[in-house]
DNA sequence: CATTATTCTGAGCAATGACTCAGCTCTTCG
DNA sequence: CGAAGAGCTGAGTCATTGCTCAGAATAATG
């Protein structure tokens, strides 16, 4: 009986150690060929050879390409959100230090999978509930960062709301073109820089 | 199937006034095709279909698609440098006045191609040749900022060449979120956040 | 060990897409 | 006009890719 429902959700559910081997394999294997190849290009039977998996197997799990973006992408937004709750919100200091914290966060969190967001923008066009799935997670992180703000003595904007936009993804693209680029100018120098930028727009000097 | 050689010069080169309008039917074809679809599903079946060509003729004049979005990159790139040079070698007077003129540049450059940057991303690990192309345009634009900013006198920054890479950057980005998105913040207000994130950072107040 | 459930395999199918080519139409120019 | 070359056409080729399925291999159970 071939039914017509398809969803993001995985196929079979694992039962043995074995199996859930196996997906987690798969999934390793997806990000190492996302990143390399893009997400047109990173087949599925490529990503299978690399996880020396056969694309049957494969298909046990996830219903489609589309899929195994989705859990990736979520798994990477949760992961992210944990570690800079984590760390910022128990950091006082100088509005220097905040942002660098800010800062090497960021970086930290495109560190294991630096093309990830990429990746997640060539696919968006063709999925619209990956789509959602990004935007909604941007919205969540912008909040946190403008909470961060509204705490800081020294943050002088006209508004939060927009700062924090603007900041979150300033410093976002930022690092992923450092991390991309194998560039002249060295990280931390470049990191500095950001730092310096973001700090001064804060502190509203004139 | 990128292995062998492969060129972005164009294959014939147009001697007729037809000839000419038929190749940029295509580039805008092409323009809005990849706009829509994005570069893998932005197939040359479908920008020779809106442009109203065979695919024969499409063939015609571009040795294969990574050349027609190398012709766009370029053709978008050498715009901005254009009107830039123009519009902000004659206007001397206050950093704040530099800052906004580079912005508002961003903004008209991009305002009839808001897409085209994330598509050359996508596009760029599959092709080295382009990628070296739109890398090499971008640092003639960074060269023509860090001379803009070594002119002025208020510019007060530790390494201009890492100054004019980061807000040259950061400024297109922005501007393309700013385009792309439609967005709660107003576009005026947001431009008005960037200019002054820019401004502080290059007077270097503390 | 036998039986059943789970997991895995990979040749192959259907669809799609980049690109070719043989021949047509249109322009130019003597 | 008419010949030659420039420009245009689109059905078709070849390669690739997402995905299926019939059955083999492995693990759990009685």
């Amino acid at each position: 009986m071939p039914s017509a429902e398809r969803r993001l959700q995985p196929r079979r559910k694992p039962r043995q150690v074995r199996a859930e081997l196996t997906r987690e394999r798969i999934l390793t294997a997806a990000a190492h060929v996302f990143a390399e190849y893009g997400y047109a290009a990173g087949t599925t039977n490529r990503i299978a050879e690399r996880a020396r998996v056969s694309i049957g197997s494969l298909y046990q799990y996830f219903p489609n390409k589309d899929a195994i973006l989705a859990e990736l992408a979520v798994r990477h937004i949760d992961r992210g959100m944990w570690t800079q709750a984590d760390r910022l919100d128990l950091s006082p200091g100088s509005l220097e230090a905040m942002v660098r914290a800010l800062v090497r966060d960021a970086v930290d969190n495109h560190r294991d999978d630096p093309q990830l967001l990429r990746i997640m923008m060539e696919a968006a066009p063709l999925s619209q509930e990956l789509l959602d799935t990004i935007d909604r997670h941007g919205r969540k992180r912008v909040a946190q960062v403008r909470d961060l703000l509204a705490r800081h003595p020294d943050v002088r904007v006209r508004d939060l709301g927009t700062a924090a936009e603007l900041i979150v993804f300033t410093v976002e693209t930022n690092t992923h073109k450092l991390m991309a680029d194998p560039r002249a100018v060295p990280v931390e120098i470049f990191e500095g820089e950001l730092v310096d930028m973001v700090t001064r727009y804060l502190r509203g000097d004139r």
